[in-house]
DNA sequence: AGTTAAACGAGACGGTACGTCAGGTCTTACA
DNA sequence: TGTAAGACCTGACGTACCGTCTCGTTTAACT
């Protein structure tokens, strides 16, 4: 379960490594403890280990740092998301995903983490890689497949790359979460997703100009 | 100059402060020095005082952290940006911005500074606001003046809220220097900018989903 | 006033020094307070400056320590002692001075604080000759005196050094309130200025030992 | 080893502390060499770590302060010393003890530490316990029992509180040693022997003058 | 069932930096 | 010019955690 080590995920490892399930689900649980009641920021392994009641040393067996184990923290607790919609409408659709994801990001137990964890990655290398693979590329995909999907309908054009798309919707709900200068409300969820799509709808007849802008140096 | 305490700016104190100049200079050079040579990460507020050849006491008296010296020494470094270009089509002239944005954001000695900057600011309740007072909305208000002055010709729908445009805009930025999925180059500052300013153009006939959304739970 | 600088001592001064006469008292006064408050260790020049409404350096013109102010203060304080008294009777005398003594010694105000600066003079060095100069000696000799006024009297041996045999009285004295093992009680007391003052005179029978002693390596 | 933390000393623990010797004489040893180099009032915790190659923490884990660092070297140190002569003259042997006592007083790496530590106790009010627990007691108690010894013979009044006497003597060394108002020399230890001795043989035929003075209020 | 090797809890260790306190010096403005 | 005020550099404080390193003690697979 832990992204950093490479330990078999539990199931069929022959050799089964001796990690204690106790201790893994502790300092998880720990983790999430600590951070809710007082922050990420005043988070440390130490008072991890001492609530998880495991060694310090456990900890550093398993994960790198503290930002690791928070990360397996919020994905195992944020792992059961509801299933993409599909109901035709891909601005509907969209619109549906991300009032959730803005959901997910202004719960308490959430969204303050998750801006720590991006925060931390600015100074932990290893961190940020985490972060994408974990956390954020999963939970990308089967968006990205949804829009991929209205590509192939037509309702997108076909040369689009969805995967930018989402960066820049994503990016908007990003900017707000980490920089806080307005609200994570269905209000702005809506007109990034309007904006957004309706650029990709248009983009096509706007193809001059970007290729004037990619030609400047 | 300094963003945190109640120091009069300079205009018409009579009985002016007794700051000395010469200790603020070196410790905002000493403050970009280190970061420049290990990091934001290895910075501390220990290392910049030896560095500056000053007390840390004459830090803690005027900056209430480490983070917030840096954002003094980043605003004071890149304040004489370009003029905002007006050449009478909005798409380049955003272009245009956004290139010179990511040259900044990909400059080695500024766009990691930031990148921690903002890191830091989840941690430190007091940085975010200052970041965006100090940086942020200082340098987006002109060319927010920009995007206006199209909607007044009618280049843009006049009921279009401008900022939230350049939230999205920059979100996108923010996104790949925090997160790093991808390069900060000129084909992504196009796209961003092809994409968010057709979608402004084209928002005028979506209206109808955008109501929906939001009208949704 | 001050011992330590080579001020004036107000007599005779033909170009009076311009010392601020109220300054001298509110720190004398402020160093009392605030050493019956929190106690010697807790005393600071700084918090003296603040208390007394004066600089920093008002008090470093003109005293070397925060020790020598209290000296000072303690000095002022404690100066009109009770006289000597005289019944013919040394040892009854030195009974009653020796219990005003340890009554100085106890009260809370005063022997804590006496402890303190010969403590402190321990690592001061310019104050361990200013205490004897300024508040051992002066106290001292009168005492001494009076135990001259015996040996005239021949109810002390002549070849008595009675400022040796003070220093041996004072030095038990000294003991309990530097040690604390044991209470500085009017039993003590009499305990200490009776085996001293039996042993003055008996000295004179011991002289062949004594002698022994001295040609000992 | 160490007096103010309730570590088992070595004998039956069976779990025994996993303490670090090399640590413990290490930070002994920086202490006295510091001390010798620089005086007490220079030494300093921070110091101590550094020269000894040690953690901070690891100072503080084990010892309240430095000066129960520097008393523990001592004790260390000073721990060897001679035994209490019985040549049957206990005059004669209290001089020899004294001459030894003046020798460690007078000793420039001894003399001014002890003062300085007695100084400390005056504002770390754990220290003066721990000095006469376990200096000052441990080295008083066999020169009590030697003078026990001599009331047992009748060479000293049966009645005699010998510690009290112990207290007169050594008060009078100590007042030399933290006052410094004359040489700590093999005269002045003689004299305060002899006078305090003979006070003690005398002082049978003094009581009615005691008991006098008790009476005073 | 006994052996053996890992993972475990505990926590001491050498360090780094924190943010605070006070020391003693220096500068400025007022009286 | 002497003061009140207070900024300045210095250095030590005691604390919090870091990440590494033993210690014995489980604990579970493999003799």
């Amino acid at each position: 379960m832990c992204y950093a080590h490479p330990v078999t995920t539990a199931t069929s490892a022959p050799l089964a490594s001796r990690r204690s399930e106790r201790s893994r689900l502790a300092i998880l649980d720990a983790a999430l403890a600590l951070c809710a009641e007082q922050g990420y920021a005043n988070l440390s392994v130490e008072a991890v280990a001492a609530r998880a009641g495991v060694g310090k040393q456990t900890i550093y067996r398993w994960w790198p740092s503290k930002g690791a184990v928070l990360l397996d923290a919020l994905v195992r607790e944020s792992a059961p998301h509801a299933p993409i919609p599909d109901t035709g409408d891909v601005v509907a659709d969209l619109g549906t995903i991300v009032l959730s994801v803005i959901e997910l990001f202004t719960h308490p137990d959430f969204g303050p983490h998750l801006a720590a964890l991006i925060g931390d990655a600015q100074r932990d290398p290893a961190l940020a890689p985490a972060l994408l693979e974990h956390f954020i590329r999963p939970r990308r995909a089967p968006i990205a497949e949804r829009l991929q999907r209205a590509q192939r309908l037509g309702q997108l054009p076909a040369s689009l790359d969805v995967d930018a798309v989402l960066e820049v919707i994503f990016g908007a709900l990003y900017h707000r979460l980490l920089l806080r200068n307005g609200p994570l409300d269905p209000a702005y969820a809506s007109f990034v997703v309007n904006i957004v799509l309706s650029g990709c709808s248009a983009t096509q007849t706007k193809r001059r100009s970007r290729r004037r802008l990619e030609a400047d140096p």
